[in-house]
RNA sequence: GCCGCUUUAGCUCAGCUGGUAGAGCACCUCAUUCGUAAUGAGGGGGUCACAGGUUCGAGUCCUGUAAGCGGCACCA
């Protein structure tokens, strides 16, 4: 007999081989009928799969969160279904759920048209009408490779020859289909629901490696039911009103145009926007301990050899050749610049640790594919720093720069989801006793920090492990912005040494770290976060000064004066239009005030302000609202600091 | 780079089965001085991405190139 333990805690005994739903009917006929999975110790299980030890059980019905990967994976089989019912002799490969929905790749020669995926999509809701049974089998590998050769699968084939000889494997048949899958699926296909639909066309290499053959691979979304779906497709509506390419247009930020393909044309208020954000950066750095250099843009290839990117990444650097024969490279990073000017003289262990910032503008030629608005492009400032310290500060260095990170991400409005550890990749330079350091050092210094990493197996640079910082949106989306990477290769590579107390030369370890990642990216993080509407200090244009009638030009020029003379970015509108269309349009250009003067304001020498979201007004003194204004416009950085220093004062003068 | 789709006025888009280009917004001009999300009238503006081809005739069909978009691969 095996126990099975129920969520209410009871434990009841059942023959082996009971199915789920035989155990679901022994409560109650209803909950048999609904059962559409069940969890034993934490895996889930088709409801008709016999029991084979007891243990925590629980039944699922197809409501259950648990579930909804279970309904989207088995929406994907019904995809495959419906594709090769429709277009017979192509091949299934794999396909499975993915966060929101699912996708399944598929082999043949003509390519899918829009209007196919109409129809595929009609067929997929015929099948689920039909309601098939959804049916496990257990075949034996040799007999499921020479089946799935039989009828032409030949990657299904593939799949299963990877699988090691000796072990069975498992096919799920629902009516006449069936496809090769570890489970577990929904009992029928109508189980899995309507509350889906397929969403994008896309290729898709064989296994996800580019040698391979190209796959057509179909994207759809699925959920639990109608309403989820809806509310799906209006989060992807509203995430596309924040695109940062789309904004950068209307809020006249910055352009692309082809001639400078991965290249940004900053305009004036984009540009505004850099030089607010790089202020703050510049004044949290000098904060934290660390210099400012400036290294050159274009640098023979003697240091990208000896780097190791010449190897690694010379097909992604900008070359030139010179008349005389020298061969250089727009730098693709700034780590060589820096060690040279580490080496500039002699560094001894007092210089340590020696963190050397640089808003740095590289170059890399990314392949045309990876080019994206402002995300990925081909020219590039990074807010990029080298920490040189002992092995010994390592630990502590990491651990001060997560927090720093944080407060930083945090100030521009974006909260930390997670950190990844990405671990050594292949290929990559050093022993595997450096690597085993190297790794454990991150970990340690990031538990230091509070923070307990994600492992990404495989996700480190050639030279060094790496962590990331996974942050969340104002809308939920995750963004990497920021890395730092602990490495012992480069400062070797580049002869970087330093006197250590034993008047002996040390090799220094080399802290590569940025917290914006590229200031480009970044700010096209920023203006989706934001949704263009940024906060007063980030905002391009802070106030308008506009009038309703041209009594108040006079008086709205002063006021401006007034407003630019305690540091705000305001713009005035004298234009002769009505109050209701200069609102509008200073509202779709995500201005967050708007001061409004009319003959009223202009006699008494005030300012009614409208701020972006709300339709009410405060009316204040021209000076009052100059005060408020330039206090709430302090960057908040700043802002903590004279808090701080007031305090200080306060708890002197009370001592 | 690979697969697919797209490319018409500054922007968003319409243009049926090939017969010689249209809307809204924006822009310019004039009138309007109007209290918190669009005042009215008039006007200018397009080698229909580029290069070939088919045709009496191409924005429309075909081929190629480029760029943009969605993915994949890549991301020091």
């Amino acid at each position: 007999m095996i126990d099975l333990i129920f969520p209410d805690g009871s434990t009841r005994q059942f023959e082996p081989g009971v199915t789920g739903k035989q155990v679901a009917a022994s409560i109650a006929v209803s909950l048999a009928k609904r059962a559409a999975l069940i969890k034993l110790d934490g895996e889930l299980l088709d409801v008709d799969r016999a029991l084979e030890h007891g243990g925590k059980f629980e039944i699922l019905t197809r409501d259950a969160p648990e579930a909804l990967e279970t309904i989207r994976h088995d929406v994907s089989h019904i995809l495959a279904e419906a594709v090769q019912e429709l277009f017979p002799g192509t091949q299934v490969t794999i396909g499975p759920a993915i966060e929101d929905g699912f996708y399944y790749d598929v082999a043949r020669d003509e390519p899918f048209s829009l209007d196919d995926l109409v129809a595929i999509e009609q067929r997929m809701k015929e099948i689920v009408d039909r309601d098939e049974p959804i049916v496990r089998e257990v075949w034996n590998r040799d007999e499921a490779i020479a089946h799935f050769q039989s009828i032409g699968e030949v990657y299904k084939a593939e799949i299963i020859g990877s699988i090691p000889a000796g072990e069975d494997v498992t096919v799920y048949r629902q009516g006449q289909w069936k496809d090769l899958c570890r489970g577990p699926h929904l009992p029928s296909t109508k189980v899995a629901g309507k509350a889906f639909k397929l969403t994008k066309l896309a290729g898709a290499y064989w296994r996800g490696d580019h040698r391979n053959p190209m796959l057509q691979r179909i994207y759809g979304t699925a959920w639990a039911n109608d309403a989820d779906l809806a509310a799906h497709l209006h989060r992807i509506e509203e995430a596309e009103k924040r695109d940062h390419r789309k904004i950068g247009r209307t809020m006249d930020l910055f352009h692309m145009q082809e001639e400078g393909r991965g290249m940004v044309f900053w305009h004036e208020k984009g540009l505004t926007l850099w030089r607010t954000v790089e202020a703050y950066m510049r004044r949290r750095l000098e904060a934290a301990g660390y210099v400012e250099v400036r290294t050159p843009q274009v640098l023979d290839r003697v240091f990208w050899e000896q780097s190791g990117h010449w190897q690694n990444y010379r097909p992604n650097m900008f070359v030139c050749e010179t008349v005389e024969g020298e061969e250089l490279a727009l730098k693709p990073m700034n780590c060589p610049g820096h060690v040279q000017i580490f080496k500039y003289g002699q560094k001894s262990y007092r210089d340590l640790p020696l963190r050397m910032a640089e808003f740095g503008a590289c170059h890399r030629y990314e392949p045309s594919g990876a080019l994206h608005g402002l995300m990925r492009v081909r020219a590039f400032t990074q807010d990029d720093a080298h920490i040189f310290c002992r092995e010994d500060q390592i630990v502590e260095e990491v651990a001060s720069f997560i927090a720093l990170a944080s407060s930083v991400h945090e100030d521009f409005g974006l909260t930390r989801d997670h950190i990844t550890l990405g671990t050594r990749p292949t290929p990559r330079a050093g022993t595997d006793e450096f690597w085993d350091m190297a790794e454990t050092q991150l970990l340690d210094a990031a538990r230091k920090a509070g923070v307990e990493p994600v492992v990404a197996e495989g996700d480190g640079a050639f030279y060094a492990p790496k962590l990331d910082f996974q942050l969340k949106d104002a809308i939920g989306r995750t963004w990497t912005c920021g890395t730092i990477q602990n490495d012992y290769v480069l400062p070797d590579r580049l002869g970087a040494e330093f006197v250590g107390e034993d008047g002996q030369k040390h090799k220094p370890v080399m802290l590569h770290r940025a917290i914006c990642g590229s200031l480009e990216r970044f700010i096209g993080v920023l203006i989706e976060n934001f949704a263009g509407a940024f906060p007063l200090w980030l905002a391009p244009v802070q106030v308008v000064v506009t009038t309703i009638t041209s009594d108040a030009d006079d008086f709205a020029l002063k006021a401006a004066a007034a407003l630019r003379a305690r540091g705000l970015r305001v713009e005035t509108d004298l234009r002769n239009e009505k109050i209701n269309y200069k609102v509008r349009e200073h509202s779709l250009a995500k201005v967050p005030v708007i001061a409004v003067v009319g003959r009223r304001e202009a006699e008494e020498g005030k300012l009614a302000l409208r701020r972006l979201g709300s339709d009410g007004q405060e009316i204040l003194t021209l000076a009052e609202a100059a005060n408020l204004l330039a206090t709430q416009a302090t960057p908040p950085d700043v802002a903590r600091e004279t808090a701080a220093s007031e305090g200080r004062v306060g708890e002197l003068l009370a001592g």
